[in-house]
Parts: C-alpha cells; sequence; structure tokens
DNA sequence: TAATAATATTTGTAATTGCAATATTTGCAC
DNA sequence: GTGCAAATATTGCAATTACAAATATTATTA
C-alpha cells in the first residue's frame, strides 16, 4: 500500500507546527518565559481576561495543565486569577504589570519574526495563509471520525 | 499597543496542530497506538527504514523523546532497531510485521479522514495548501531570529 | 599514530503532562 | 425548595518529556 506523507495535509500541518517557534523562543530565551507561558500571556493581551476554558482553547493548552501552568505565571507575578463576580465556580485570568509588560517587549519582537518569515513569501501567499490557516482550523475543528464508516467491524476487532 | 492575534501567522500555524489529530485518535484509539508512535510508524513505512536522527526530524519529536519512544515500540514488537553496517554508532529502526499490519491497517482510515476534511474545501484551496504548507516549513526551519537587530541592547537587559 | 573533534544515540534527572477523580458552584426538573 | 445534572476548575498520580551529561563510534588534525 502507498502511503504520501508529503501529500497528506495532516502531516503537513502538524509538522510546522513545532518548528514555527523553537527557534524564535531558543532567541528570547533570555526573557524567561516558555513558549507555552508566552501563548498564555500573549492570549489575554489580545484577547482580554478570560476564564481557564477559554485560554484552554485560545492557546490550545488541555485544562489541566493549562491550570497548573496559570499557577505557575501567578507565582511570578506575571498573571492573577480570580472567581468571576456572578459565577463563582468560574475564573478569570488577567495579566499584572508585569505581564503586561513582558507582552510589550515581546510583540515588536514576535511582529519582526513574523516579517522575517513573510520576507520569503509572496503577497498572495501571505494573504492564503491567512485565509486558509483559520478556516482550516474551523473545519478541522468540527470534523468527526468514525472508523465504522469504513470498515463496519472496526469496534470488533480490537488489537 | 495592538497585538491582533487573528492575524499572527505562527498563531495560525500553532493552534491547527494540536487539533489536527485529536479527534481522530481519539476515534482511533482502540487500535492502541497514540498519535506520537503512529507518526513514527507513518514516517517509517512512507519513507523506509532510517536513523533515528532522521526519524526525529521526519515526526518533529525530541531526539531523547524519541529513543525512548522507539525503545517501547520495539517492546511492543512494532519496530526492531539494529546497528547500522557501515556505522556503528548510527542506529536503523524497521518496521517489524506487526508495525507494517498497523500501518496498512490505519492508512485507509487516515485517507478518509483527510477526504471529510477535505470535503469542506475547494480543489483550489487543497492545492494551495498543500504548496504553501511544505514551503512555511523551509521558510521556518531555515528562519533564524537575532533580537538585537531590533533592539542592540537586548542582551544587556536581562529580566 | 595519538589526540581531538564531530556525530549519533542513550540515559539520569527533574519538571511537565494528561487522564481520571474530586470539589464546588450553578441550572433545571419536578 | 430539594434533588439531580451540568459546568468549571483543581489535584492525585503515573507516565512522558526535554535538557544536559554520558557513552560510543567515526573523522580529522597535527
Amino acid at each position: 500500500m502507498k502511503f504520501n506523507l508529503d501529500k497528506y495535509l495532516p502531516y503537513l500541518i502538524h509538522r510546522v507546527g513545532p518548528n514555527v517557534e523553537r527557534q524564535f523562543f531558543e532567541a528570547m530565551k533570555s526573557l524567561g518565559v516558555t513558549v507555552e507561558e508566552w501563548r498564555v500571556i500573549a492570549a489575554i493581551y489580545a484577547l482580554g481576561p478570560q476564564s481557564l476554558g477559554d485560554l484552554a482553547v485560545h492557546t490550545s493548552i488541555n485544562n489541566s495543565t493549562l491550570s497548573r501552568l496559570v499557577g505557575r505565571l501567578i507565582k511570578g507575578e506575571v498573571v492573577s486569577r480570580r472567581r468571576v463576580v456572578n459565577n463563582n465556580r468560574a475564573v478569570e485570568i488577567s495579566l499584572r504589570t508585569k505581564g503586561i509588560a513582558i507582552a510589550e517587549e515581546m510583540i515588536p519582537h514576535c511582529l519582526q519574526y513574523e516579517r522575517n518569515i513573510c520576507a520569503h513569501l509572496t503577497k498572495t501567499e501571505i494573504a492564503q495563509l491567512r485565509t486558509l490557516l483559520p478556516k482550516l482550523y474551523d473545519v478541522i475543528s468540527g470534523a468527526t471520525y468514525d472508523p465504522t464508516s469504513l470498515d463496519p467491524e472496526f469496534a470488533a476487532r480490537q488489537r
């Protein structure tokens, strides 16, 4: 059976992810924030204070992982967390002064890094990516897969 | 300062990754392979037996992590590992019968899953993605970032 | 050839992760 | 209003991860 990895979309999508900020963050590491921490800070800076659940969606970080990550950021006085006024089971996470400072120092570098990448792409390609990636995100988020559609006996044959 | 996350390419790229195979693998979990294990199997199936280092590149998995992951797959009799004939420090990892069987059972499902996704996209969009994603991968792999280009005193101000 | 550097992989270790279980609050049905 | 289900977040725990150091082999230099 032939399997052409170079054409397989999930593969093509996945492999760009891990590389995208690796080298950039290597260069920025003296700021003392990890990639994951930066995602949290950036999401709050860009989208405002929000619940843990929303933050998990916006950063693609697992809830329990994020809960602890936020715990660490609180210790570092980067963010604060408090119960929501009218919904005491939810929590609202906000940036503190230090978190805002980190964001404002990072953002120009992020934008410059993005420009460096875009320098190798045409205007059209950049525009296409900005359209296609969100569309792909939506499609994938809504996608479900049912193995029995292809193989009615799938569930029966446990390995 | 404004930071528009919805336009920031690294963000757009990154967030599609974690979702892309999550739901699919949730559905396929009775096969008993994790996403990471599948990446290893798929890379060897598609590209042939290869060294740990090459496999790390093809799967975007950290070397030491991969070394142990391969160790687990060996225990499960899915792959085998042996020293390369003319280079005893390198290692060659191959699929065993069981690994091939897993691949051949998985691949039709992968392709069907991909078709499900593509059903929401136009032919043009799909073609564009297949062109742009590898290009982006190359650009990003080659990209470097030097904070002092934007801020000559970057290194001096340690946080 | 001996010493040194470079390549390739593995392992020690501490930290992080994610699943499942738990706790707590809110909404709903009756 | 009481009891049950849903929503939200946190924690126990076992497994995985990644950095750095160690190991082993091959290539280069002097």
